[in-house]
DNA sequence: TTTATGGCTGTCA
DNA sequence: ATGACAGCCATAA
């Protein structure tokens, strides 16, 4: 039997199944993994990442629809071109819309 | 141990 | 709209 995958691992599955084109907040991550308290471990979890990971971290922004600020400046242009790049519209005040691109998980295997 | 720092978020002025 | 604050809690030092 496999152990209970830790908040940090939820996350990270969670975030392999953001579709192109769309996106997920931090908080709603949370949420979904069963912690809706611990959106900054989200955060944390991303942070985590190495470089040359697989996953669509670039796909997960804050809950006013934009991308967050870092340590490292630079790294949020990044993602915000990654973003563009998939086709999605930022607005005039560099945002996006989270009406048009949060992801609603379909219920599957999960629970 | 304690303190500081985050890729956060909701509430309130 | 903006900004301060308080909860939140894993990591690092």
């Amino acid at each position: 039997m496999p152990a209970a995958p830790s908040f940090k691992d939820k996350i990270y599955r969670l975030v392999a199944r953001i579709p192109k084109g769309k996106i997920a907040t931090y908080g709603q991550l949370a949420r979904l993994a069963g912690g809706p308290t611990r959106a900054r471990e989200v955060g944390y979890a991303m942070a985590a990442l190495r470089p040359a990971t697989r996953l669509p971290w670039h796909r997960v922004i804050n809950s006013k629809g934009e991308v967050s600020r870092r340590r490292r400046p630079g790294a949020e242009l990044t993602q915000r071109m990654m973003l563009v790049k998939e086709g999605l519209v930022f607005n005039a005040r560099g945002r996006l819309s989270l009406e048009r691109y949060q992801w609603s998980p379909r219920r599957s295997g999960r629970r």
